[in-house]
DNA sequence: GCTACTAGACAACTTGGTTGACTAGTTTGG
DNA sequence: CCAAACTAGTCAACCAAGTTGTCTAGTAGC
């Protein structure tokens, strides 16, 4: 499938260079828990199971390692007790600065190759596409 | 990133749609070693092994259920005696043909939905960025 | 305020891979 | 022509990333 190995062709390209930059194994899956989390104010790891798609223990396994690691802060949360609220740390803006940058890189390779107004019929096509569909979760799932 | 969920999208569709008429638990990274099969006439473990981008251990493990299931049949190697050449039964070969006509049915889909000029610009751009990236494997490696 | 629900932790298990060691057959260079 | 190096496939131990199931503590709806 096309759309399979031009996800992989491109996660290859950015690990690639992120293997030369940072420390931490971070893998593709991090990059969807930061965003979320920069957008979700308070979010707890149910919030997050549900946008990932996965169990709750999974996505608590997968907190666990970032906190560890420095990405992710897990404090009381406002409202209930039994939750923890998430959030990211400096590092883990900073991370997400720097991914964005080279996410952007990417595509502007990509364009370099395919011609700026194929990618922007392309963007528009598979967002279309997607809207159209209402597919649960965000990884692909093999 | 658009292009795995677009991956997601559709293979959820595809499956929706086996699982209805099928019996064996099929998944997607079977899909490919049928049409690799199909088109590399006495194939071994090995080989397969190389094209999906996996251990041979791996590839054999697949294999076996394949031939477990009836889909593929393993003969002894024509030319090496420690090989086994690897087939498509008249159940693979069924197998591959419904496939097919499931995936230019999305693509059908695909193209109601987004424009049919659009779906021939996107399967373009995509095949002329994966041509310039030679990226090992075909499984989007999560 | 009792009842039903929910966030998260802990544990056992499953899946789809991995690496390592080995056997039997193949290829190559002197 | 044969010994050394290599290769296909098997077996076994292990690992990573998920699963389900059960439990406790806290929350929310009448």
């Amino acid at each position: 499938m096309l759309f399979a190995r031009t996800f992989r062709a491109m996660t290859d390209r950015f690990h690639e260079r992120l293997a030369g930059r940072d420390l931490e194994p971070l893998r593709p899956a991090h990059g969807y828990v930061f965003r979320y989390l920069a957008a979700q104010p308070s979010a707890t790891a149910v919030d997050l199971a549900a946008h990932l798609g996965v169990s709750k223990q999974a996505a608590t396994k997968t907190v666990a390692e970032l906190v560890e690691w420095g990405y992710v802060h897990r404090t009381p949360h406002p409202t209930d007790r039994r939750a923890h609220a998430l959030t990211l740390t400096g590092k883990g803006h900073a991370y997400l600065r720097f991914a964005d940058a080279l996410w952007s890189e990417l595509e502007e390779e990509f364009a370099a190759v395919v011609g700026a107004e194929q990618l922007t019929i392309v963007r528009e096509a598979l967002e279309t596409y997607l809207a159209d569909s209402k597919s649960e979760g965000i990884r692909p799932v093999w």
